[in-house]
DNA sequence: GGCACTCGTCGAAGCGCTTCGACAATTTTT
DNA sequence: AAAAATTGTCGAAGCGCTTCGACGAGTGCC
């Protein structure tokens, strides 16, 4: 193995010249420097992480602490993966991955051994039990999703309240007076994970203030066709509609052109979603960008370990694609 | 921070002697083994994970490189990966994350800053260009895919050729004469994965020494339906159907039905398929344990990290599930 | 009773890097 | 022209751990 001595003395330089080069903690010299850049390339040399870790009190590796339940999208999940990987790699930083199932021992685990320099924890829920812990931590931490208490932390997500004003917003424009927004299942909102329930409030305001007629509905993926049915029944001057449900899309899509309805000719349909699934459907969606997400939280959390504080609450716009399951403008 | 000398003076003894506690390295009396447990607990001890990098030549850290391209099947890469994270975990390793994008350079990158004692690669194609780097690295390394020259290398897969022959053999018994396997889109085939391939030949090697005639065909997600009709106008007698291509497993199923066949009355349906989808559309299936390759793969690993030299080729057997896409037996 | 072992512990060296203070040489300020 | 500040480099200390060799105390054997 090759190491900075070795660089030295191949350039006539001191170590801590080397590392002041790499570094660029101080000033050096373009002659030096390029000198020793020269040997570093001719050597291959490439410092020992673990021994940089131990001088500097740095890692230079992030934790993302993904989640394992069941109920969350899949390639959502691995969207703002690979998001954070990307970006935390343009920040010159590592990802360690944790699952979920690690819980509260796993995050004092690789932060207590300086494993990693920060955290980044994916799916936070309101009353997640990691909160204390992640604020007691010596390390920063960034938050996607919001606790019912962010308090001292740093917290990013979609801005599903936004999301789902636009879809109010966007059907009313269109000229219905009677929409629905069709959600989650009933099980998401016991969880209250939160975001199903600020969808629905955005969703609520913007009819209100649109004097549009708004209902919502959970959805079971299992059960769209009673939901498509029930919406009908009671509500027969329905003609837009809202899904925030991603397996639930195609199902209901077949439930309501089951009825006889036509999209986009007799009922507007709109999704918030992926724009992949929206993209094959050819729907009218509020895109959720998920990568960007990802990327997003990684640059927080490197302001963090800049020193910088960043504010406690962001929040991703989302924006409306038109495709043809609404009437052309 | 506390750190091992702390321990030392608390428990009256001398950092080494904590050291060997926690390595097991050399034998230490129970007295002194249960003092020392005591102070670490009552300290709150971790061992700095650089300086122990650094000391002892091992970051108890492997990298996993995850796949990026399009085509593959997100949810069964996650469940690989967290079949990774959580075997790693049991034999006391944590997971960077690479993506592969990050191609040669990540890997020498890893490998040589010693960041990671062992190399995990998801997702090998037969001519990877990673192939040589992996032989030339000074660290071991598991492919989870089999390339076509695996010369010095070890490797991990599903036997999609047993997989193809026990759909062959399952539909035989079942009495049919005229059966198909429908495989995956054109374009996987020519990229040259390997496991399309095989499962093909032993779908037809099986149908071969069972007497009955085979007929394979790729198919398009998004031309269910045109592969569905062209295969029975083709082939009239055709009542068994083996289809390895996710994406279009529904498809296909609405594709069959469309043309009046009964399934499984007139047509026996089999996927090679994750357990999730085939339970979901009450389909008998040969099931992809992706979480037990993640974690099998690790195994291999850690074998190869305490010295050991493992087969150099595993294939990991699948199992029929029957459900009700073919007829009870 | 002496010799050869094993057992349990310690001290010290060293892993490869960063960083602090020092200092000579140069430049800027007065 | 002298004093002060700046620039570029070096040496040495030290980050927290593992591991090697040493050694005293106990054990078994002839």
């Amino acid at each position: 193995m090759v190491k900075i001595s070795d660089v030295a003395s191949h350039a006539g330089v001191s170590p801590s010249t080397v590392s002041y080069v790499l570094s660029g903690k101080r000033s050096i010299s373009d002659q030096t420097r390029r000198r020793v850049m020269d040997s570093i390339r001719a050597l291959g040399y490439r410092p020992h992480a673990g021994a940089r870790a131990l001088a500097s009190n740095r890692s230079n590796v992030i934790a993302l602490v993904v989640p394992l339940r069941s109920g969350i999208h899949v390639p959502i999940v691995m969207q703002m993966v690979i998001g954070a990987v990307t970006s935390a790699r343009a920040y010159d930083h590592d990802v360690l991955l944790l699952t979920q199932d690690e819980g509260v021992d796993g995050l004092e685990r690789v932060a207590g051994s300086a494993l990693v320099d920060a955290i980044l924890v994916m799916d936070v829920e309101l009353h997640d039990v990691r909160l204390p812990v992640l604020r007691s931590l010596d390390r920063p931490s960034v938050l996607i999703g919001f606790p019912a208490d962010p308090t001292g932390l740093t917290c990013i997500d979609w801005d599903f309240e936004a999301a789902g004003a636009a879809c109010a917003e966007y059907l009313a424009d269109l000229g219905h007076r009677e929409i629905a927004l069709i959600g989650a299942p009933p099980a998401v909102y016991e969880r209250g994970t939160g975001f199903a329930e600020r969808t629905k409030a955005g969703f609520q305001r913007a009819a209100a203030e649109r004097g549009v007629h708004a209902v919502v509905r959970p959805c079971d993926p299992d059960h769209a066709r009673e939901a498509a049915d029930d919406l009908l029944r009671d509500h027969p001057g329905l003609t837009g509609v809202a899904v925030h449900n991603e397996p639930a899309v195609e199902p209901l899509l077949a439930a309501f052109r089951a009825t006889g309805r036509r999209v986009p000719d007799d009922l507007s349909f709109i999704a918030i979603a992926p724009d992949d699934l929206a993209e094959r459907l050819d729907l009218t969606s509020i895109s959720i960008p998920a990568e960007e997400l990802g990327r997003r939280s990684v640059a927080l959390l490197m302001e963090k370990l800049d020193g910088h504080q960043p504010p406690g609450a962001t929040l991703l716009p989302s924006r409306l694609v038109v495709r043809s399951s609404t009437p052309a403008a």
